[in-house]
Parts: C-alpha cells; sequence; structure tokens
RNA sequence: GGGUCUAUAGCCAAGUGGUAAGGCAUGGGACUGCAACUCCCUGAGCGUUGGUUCAAAUCCGACUAGGCCCUCCA
C-alpha cells in the first residue's frame, strides 16, 4: 500500500512497524460544539484509511482521543479554554458540555457510517500521564518553569520544523488577528506543558501536581494518549491539515524527545472542505452540520458519497450544487444496485476486486475504486457474482449499497392504497388524478415506478 | 515575507512520458396516457508560456489565478 507521508513529502510504501497489526492515532474532536461537516470530512477520510488498511489484510489498532480540557484558543499563555466558552454559552458545566458534544459526535458518526475507534479516551482521563511526561521532560532539560507554567523548549531540538518546512526566521508572529506574544517563553515557538491556577483562575477542570494546581496544555493529551494506548511506536498518526502546525509538530517534539527515539512514521492529513468563502469555520459562514443536511433533505450517506468522489487530499468547496450531483449519482446507483437479480453462477471475480484494491491501496483513490464499482455494474458478470462483489467493495465504502430500508408498515400502507388509487384513476382515464397522486408522493420524496410488472415505488434519499 | 498545495469538459473527477477513464447534468432515441425509472447514443486536447524528448495533461523553468498554514480549528 501506498500512502502520502506529510513528514517526508512523498507517497511511500506503508511499512509497519510490526507486520501483524498496524497502529493507528487520530486526533479526535474538541467537543466543546457540534461537529461541522468539514471536520467530518477528515474522519471519513480515517474510516476508509482504517477499512483499508483491514481490507488489504492488515489488523488495525486505533485510537482516538476526545479533548475536553486544556484547549485554549491560543498556545500562549493567554487566551479562552474551548471548553469554558462552550460551558458559558449554554449556561451548564464543562462535563455536561463534553458529554452532550461527545454523543453528538458519536451519531454523527453512525449516520456517516464512520466505525468507532477500537480506543476512545477522554483528555481527562490521563492527568497522570501528562504529568509523568512533563516531569520527565523537566528531568532532561527539555521543558522548563516560567511564571508559573511549565513549557517545552524547541531550542533544545535539531528539527522542530520538520513536518513543515517553516524557518523559524521567517515566521511572523501575530498572523492572525488575535495572537499574543507570551513574554514568558525562552523561544516565541515554544508551548505550554502544563498551566498553573495563577493564570487561570476561572478554568473549572483542575489538577493537582508537582508543578501546582493547574491543568495540561493541548498538545500533551495525544503525546501522552498515544503512548499510553499504542506503544512507543505509532504507525500511522491521522488528522485535519490544520494540525500539521502547531499541533502536529508539537507531539513529535514532545514525544520524541520524552522517548529518546523516532515515534510515528506516517503522518496522514486529510485536506480541508472550504465553502465559497474559503475555510469552513465554525465561527464564520453558514455552520452546517450533519444534522442540517438531513433538514434539508440530504441522507448523510450522501455527503460520504460525496467526499468519496474526491481525493482526501484535495481542496474540496463545499455548495449545494456538488451535493445535488452527489444526490443524483448515488440515487441512481442505488437504483442500480437494487436491480441485480440474485442468480446466475458465482464467478471468478478477482479482477475487479484487485482493480479496488489498487486504486485504494495508490493512497486511497476513492474515485478510482468508485469507478470500479461502476465497471462491475456494466460487466457482463452474474447478478450473484455482482452482488458479491458489491458486498466486498461495500466493507470499505461503507454507502449501506446492499441495505434495504425497512419501510413502516403504516407508510407501506399508505404508499400501497396511493397506488391502487392511481392504478383505478389510470383505467377509468382519469389522468388527472392520477397525476395528482404522483406528485403527491413525490413531495414526500416517494417515486412512483412503472414498470411492465406493474407499480413499484422508491424512496429517495 | 516564508512554507505548502492546487489548476483536466457546465459540475465532481481519473490519469505520473505514447495522442484524454468514470459519474452527474445537457441533448437525442426506446419505453410511457404524459412523465419518472431503466436502457442506448451524445461532449474537452488538459491555466498561460518557454524548454527537455522521436513523443508531455503527465518531466523541468517562468508566469498567472486560487486555497491553506506561519501559535483557534478537522
Amino acid at each position: 500500500m501506498k500512502l502520502y507521508n506529510t513528514l517526508t513529502h512523498n507517497i511511500e510504501e506503508f511499512i509497519p512497524f510490526n507486520k501483524d497489526e498496524v497502529t493507528l492515532y487520530t486526533c479526535g474532536p474538541t467537543v466543546y460544539h457540534y461537529a461541522h461537516i468539514g471536520n467530518m470530512r477528515n474522519y471519513i477520510s480515517e474510516d476508509i484509511l482504517e477499512k483499508t488498511l483491514k481490507f488489504l489484510g492488515y489488523k488495525v489498532k486505533r485510537c482516538m482521543n476526545i479533548t475536553d480540557v486544556g484547549h485554549l484558543t491560543s498556545d500562549s499563555d493567554s487566551g479562552d479554554d474551548k471548553m469554558l466558552k462552550g460551558a458559558k454559552r449554554e449556561h451548564t458545566t464543562v462535563l455536561d458540555i463534553a458529554k452532550k458534544y461527545t454523543n453528538a459526535f458519536k451519531e454523527d458518526c453512525q449516520k456517516l457510517n464512520i466505525r468507532w475507534p477500537d480506543i476512545v479516551v477522554p483528555a481527562t482521563n490521563c492527568i497522570d500521564e501528562y504529568i509523568k511526561m512533563t516531569e520527565s521532560l523537566l528531568e532532561t532539560g527539555y521543558a522548563y518553569e516560567s511564571n508559573g507554567n511549565i513549557y517545552f523548549d524547541i531550542s533544545k531540538l535539531d528539527d522542530y520544523y520538520a513536518l513543515t518546512n517553516h524557518k523559524i526566521d521567517e515566521m511572523v508572529v501575530g498572523v492572525r488577528e488575535g495572537v499574543e506574544e507570551d513574554k514568558n517563553k525562552k523561544n516565541q515557538g515554544d508551548f505550554v506543558l502544563w498551566f498553573t491556577k495563577s493564570k487561570f483562575d476561572d478554568q473549572e477542570l483542575k489538577w493537582n501536581s508537582p508543578f501546582g494546581y493547574g491543568y495540561p496544555g493541548w498538545h500533551i493529551e495525544c503525546s501522552a494518549i498515544s503512548i499510553k494506548y499504542l506503544g512507543e511506536y505509532l504507525d500511522i498518526h491521522c488528522g485535519g491539515v490544520d494540525n500539521i502546525f502547531p499541533h502536529h509538530t508539537n507531539e513529535i517534539a514532545q514525544s520524541e524527545a520524552y522517548l529518546g527515539h523516532k515515534w510515528c512514521k506516517y503522518w496522514f492529513h486529510t485536506e480541508h472542505l472550504n465553502d465559497k468563502n474559503g475555510k469552513m469555520s465554525k465561527s464564520k459562514g453558514e455552520f452546517l452540520t450533519v444534522s442540517t443536511l438531513e433538514e434539508k433533505g440530504y441522507s448523510p450517506l450522501i455527503f460520504r458519497f460525496m467526499c468519496l468522489s474526491s481525493h482526501y487530499r484535495r481542496q474540496l468547496v463545499f455548495d449545494y450544487s456538488i451535493l445535488d450531483n452527489a444526490r443524483e449519482s448515488y440515487n441512481k446507483l442505488l437504483g442500480k444496485v437494487r436491480n441485480i437479480k440474485d442468480e446466475g453462477n458465482i464467478e471468478n471475480t478477482d479482477e475487479y476486486l484487485d482493480k479496488f484494491k489498487a486504486a485504494l491501496a495508490d493512497d486511497l483513490n476513492t474515485s478510482l475504486a468508485l469507478t470500479t464499482l461502476y465497471d462491475t455494474l456494466k460487466s457482463n458478470l452474474s447478478g450473484k457474482s455482482k452482488l458479491y462483489l458489491i458486498k466486498e467493495f461495500d466493507k470499505v465504502l461503507s454507502l449501506d449499497l446492499l441495505k434495504n430500508d425497512d419501510i413502516d408498515s403504516d407508510l407501506l400502507n399508505f404508499i400501497n392504497e396511493k397506488i391502487q388509487e392511481r392504478s383505478q384513476a389510470k383505467e377509468n382515464k382519469d389522468y388527472a388524478l392520477a397525476d395528482k397522486i404522483r406528485d403527491e408522493l413525490k413531495e414526500q420524496n416517494i417515486i412512483i415506478k412503472d414498470t411492465r410488472e406493474g407499480t413499484t415505488f422508491e424512496i429517495r434519499k
């Protein structure tokens, strides 16, 4: 399998540390609000990565954190805590906010057929580990105390900017509005490992530590959680491109300083889903969530299909015309699959299976993988063979290609009555009534289909 | 200013040196009471410009346009 590695800026052959089991770490959400669909694109990509690895025969152990503490709006000794802001906004506690939005995130994942990782860890569960790491970094001289906080000293490293190719002299401090320089730092790029109460009296969650009563910095959690659950050697670390700097850069710094050896081999980053004004964010523009799409009548899997028809390292500009396009394609695809008759012999399907695997093994070329699905549908294979292949493909695609929706019996009766009514009207040549019934059903996304064998229907997603 | 990525038909998009996959939309046809569904047919020389090569969308250079990052973010 080939994967693009941000660390080397190249597509590389994937070779895990341990042949038997691949370790995969995902930067999870900061649960201070709903995830928008741009966030979800990232998790869809990671889901495809995990399922592809499994499809190719690897065993995968995947871990994800849930950030419920320490995520400030700035890396300097200032700025608000996102969780605290969320709690104030909704007049409740940080823990309630974390619980509410963790559940919401889980539901979104379910709707999008994103497999929930094997290990999911809230950041607040591993305070001891952060303290242990921070203590060790202080002992070895990679960290220092200044004005109550513990900072990581990036000047102790030769290759701090390996991930980004940034050059320290050409960095501009405070490009983004609202970023202040922290005068307590030795180097402007240093980052906080532990905050103390002196600076943040209103912080709700605080713990005792050898460095004082306080709470951990944002970056330390991913390193500590990953090392705790996946070991000292990590195969793949995933996240959105926005996390390359500073988050992942800092993770590498503190992890390798702590471990004393190379830590993570491959860095996997998903590009952003933008809107026409640029990057999607919770603070500007339309705040689009999975629920928003549902309210507008789009099944979440249409969004998944839309993501899969592009490539994870390609920016995608969200627009409803693109989603509409995906909806048409997806519905037609489901229709084609539904029309396959389960008959004939099981034939040799290696040609298609190999093409599908090759597409995914080439840095997750999902677009080409979908093409293989279309090729399969157009092939001369028996219905039985086609259905077998589709079932296999859907292990990775997870588009519910073969899932028959259970229809509520009341609804089914209603539709059948309407179809009867319409057939009667047609017999009476009362086409105005027949068309009226058809139109009314269509408004409810029920599409009437007249075939030689009689009238059937389909519920449009 | 530095870093990084992208530029293929109306839209999404494959393609990594040998004269452009696929999907959606459009148009035409079959089917239909008319439609929808389904099936068949239907389109571009690859941002501009130099160069390398027998041969370039594919390699190299320049330019143009755009996105993202440079201590919030997936």
